[in-house]
RNA sequence: GCGGGCGUAGCUCAAUCGGUAGAGCGCCAGAUUGUGGCUCUGGAGGUAGCAAGUUCGAAACUUGUCGCCCGCCCCA
């Protein structure tokens, strides 16, 4: 017996409805924010995320499925959505459209590491990207499609958004994190100390102990944004409140991808498990220069879908009902089930879901099997009905059976 | 990469002191000859994760190994 590979799941048969049902609300909160779905290669060449992601984050360091094709060359199955929509974004000169390109794609994502609650190795997104955009309200339309995307699901998250700054101000953050962090080094962890010199920011997030009680009181980025980043995050927190959208500013959210600036942000629950981020997200202004094209800003999110799953499960959301057959139709014998057949194939041309048998069952485990399937009409084919050129069926909740023409079937199904 | 927990039927789980494997659910069939749900009866289904060791005897005890789960790190 050959297993699934360890941290994937397979979705069975009497469980896809609700990643249907997942989806469609993803693309319904699209429909409605105007964004076009983009599909982008599971893999990208390795070093669009060594560039786009960053070299100093975890993702990149240690979380990749990075090999060697036939050909030689390093390809990388994708660790998150953003880096390889930019790319299509460059590559295909969508700079010349109308800004801002608006964007979304619902795609599985790959990171080699220890599975837990909520964290496996193959996961799925839904995430969205706005190229073109740099006004707060954009960051607040962003905000608003997740928070609407998660509402229509019906699950209780919180919002906790920051800034981060841009280039300039956080470089003058940084400096001022160095000087914070310098005499406290000797008591730090060795991750804080590597972190010190690549990206003190992220000395922020670390969960040690130790760490905690140093970054407590170390400055706040939001003492140290220029002029305009202040603005920015002012007219957003705006915004937000203006529309309803409660939130907290969390400091501390820093986010592990590299390429994020002026506001984060991450829907968070604490329902399932110590891996509550929902969704995250944020602008990312220096991204496609980095990655060789004229700046331009952009802002996305990406929500786990295994993660809302979850979190939909364990609080008791509501998930529509699975679809099932209107009508099963049973035959008696051979001849009466190959008239079941012919049917069914009619009525699936016109657009009905229909059921009958293939394993040879008597009418009662027909029945039974019917009954399972949840289907609304059974529909039972014997000699009489041969020869009468009548089916009856029965109405499953009532019990009722009716009579009706063969060539009534389709209108009699359809009149309700 | 590190720490903790757990591996018995498709699923959820039992079995006194080590004595050679069971229930519920699910599946299939039947309860008088063409009709579901409830009930009853029967059936299929297990190399006890795997491998060593201790023992007259191991699902149980020991060791190793593999797998899964949860947590750390990090993130969706």
């Amino acid at each position: 017996m050959i297993n699934i590979p360890k941290g994937t799941k397979d979705v069975l048969p009497s469980q896809s409805y609700k990643w249907q049902y997942v989806e469609n609300t993803a693309r319904e909160v699209a429909r409605v924010f105007n964004l076009k779905e983009i599909r982008t290669p599971v893999f990208e060449h390795t070093e669009l995320f060594t560039r786009g992601v960053g070299d100093t984050t975890d993702v990149v360091n240690k979380e990749m499925y990075t090999f060697e094709d036939k050909g030689g060359r390093s390809v990388t199955l994708k660790p998150e959505g953003t880096a390889g929509a930019a790319r299509l974004f460059i590559e295909n000169g969508l700079a010349s459209s109308p800004m801002p390109v608006k964007t979304y794609y619902i795609t599985p994502c790959f990171r080699y590491e220890r599975p837990q609650a909520g964290r496996l190795r193959e996961f799925h997104q839904f995430g969205m990207e706005i190229f073109g955009a740099e006004s707060f309200t954009q960051d607040a339309e962003v905000i608003l499609a997740a928070s609407s995307f998660l509402e229509k699901l019906g699950v209780r998250t919180r919002l906790e958004i920051n800034s981060i700054g841009c280039k300039t101000c956080r470089a003058e953050y940084n400096a001022a994190l160095r000087k914070y962090f310098a005499p406290h080094l000797d008591g730090m962890c060795p991750a804080c100390r590597a972190r010190f010199g690549k990206n003190p920011l992220r000395m922020l997030d670390c969960k040690e102990e130790a760490c905690k009680k140093i970054a407590a009181a170390a400055p706040a980025i939001t003492d140290y944004l220029c002029a305009d980043c202040a603005d920015h995050f002012a007219g957003l927190k705006n915004l937000l409140t203006a529309q309803g959208v409660e939130y907290t500013v969390n400091p501390r959210i820093v986010r592990g991808l590299d390429y994020y600036t002026k506001t984060v942000f991450e829907f968070v629950s604490d329902a399932i498990g110590a891996q509550g981020t929902v969704c995250g997200g944020g602008r990312y202004d220096g991204l496609l220069e980095e990655l060789g094209a004229s700046p331009l800003p952009a802002i996305g999110f990406a929500a786990g879908i295994e993660r809302l799953l979850l979190l939909m499960e364990n609080t008791s959301a509501a998930f529509p009902e699975d679809g099932k057959p209107l009508i099963y139709v049973a035959g008696l014998d051979d001849a009466c089930r190959a008239e079941a057949f012919k049917t069914v194939c009619f009525l699936r041309s016109k657009g009905i879901a229909a059921e009958t048998d293939h394993t040879g069952r008597s009418v009662k485990a027909q029945f039974k099997y019917a009954d399972k399937l949840g289907v609304k009409f059974v529909a039972v084919i014997g000699g009489d009905e041969l020869a009468s050129g009548e089916i009856k069926i029965k109405n499953m909740s009532s019990g009722e059976q009716t009579a009706v023409k063969c060539a009534d079937i389709y209108a009699y199904l359809t009149k309700e």
